[in-house]
DNA sequence: CTTATTGTTCGACAATTCTCGAACAATATA
DNA sequence: TATATTGTTCGAGAATTGTCGAACAATAAG
């Protein structure tokens, strides 16, 4: 992968908005809840059902915020939450949100697949 | 305006990434800020500066996220924060959400004009 | 009843985001 | 060197979101 995977912003470019942005997503929520279960977590080992580009653009997107820090381990990409700067910069946040997503809910299924709608327009 | 304006999902309808999806924009918490300045506030009198059926479009994703309630006050429409709703459900997420809006920093103005940016293809 | 005020909705358009197959790229292994 | 593994990027297409002028709608005032 290339180096530029673990390039992420420094605490001070982390900003509330695209941070909320990030985690206003029920894919992105559940990385961080299972990224949350185990401190690390490899990119090839969440219980997710997707494609991997999928999932590389929600890494992205978790990354860019400031969200989650990533770094190699051989082929192999780690990642973590950033929960010290996260907790500097926006005191109770992340803890707040972890403890909204770990509650037992009838909240639908982390995956959502839009292709899986896609049908022929003449369907319609 | 329509009576349908007021309604608003139950506590037990409002959901974690909803919230936080309506929350990630910045003009979205430009709104949170001045209600919270003022406990509540009339649609009209927001110092912000976009057309109505902007401020109406945004005022609507928070209400159907929950995070307003919205009553009507003759035509005026009053907006408050469901702060006990969202302190139950969600506790702590408010609070460093509004902390993290009141620091002073170089953040960039709340309005978010895309349309200012158009121009012809042809100058592209 | 007419006019004013406030705010919504409609509809069109633009911008952004999401999805994912295919190709690419870095690291590790044989 | 060739192959395997992990994960990214590209690009296309679809879906969603944001913007806003014009028209609409409810309430209030004259």
């Amino acid at each position: 992968m290339a180096l530029k995977t673990t390039k992420q912003p420094s605490r001070s470019e982390i900003q509330l908005p695209v941070v909320l942005h990030a985690l206003g997503d029920p894919i992105r929520l559940e990385i961080l809840r299972q990224i949350d279960a185990e401190d690390k977590k490899e990119c090839g080992t969440f219980n997710l059902e997707m494609p991997k580009s999928s999932l590389s653009h929600h890494f992205r997107v978790l990354r860019e915020a400031g969200v989650i820090g990533t770094r190699p381990n051989g082929t192999a990409l780690i990642n973590w939450l950033r929960t010290d700067d996260l907790d500097d910069l926006f005191p109770g946040l992340l803890s707040s949100v972890l403890q909204g997503i770990r509650k037992p809910s009838k909240r639908s299924p982390a995956k959502r697949n839009r292709r899986a709608r896609l049908q022929p327009k003449s369907l319609l």
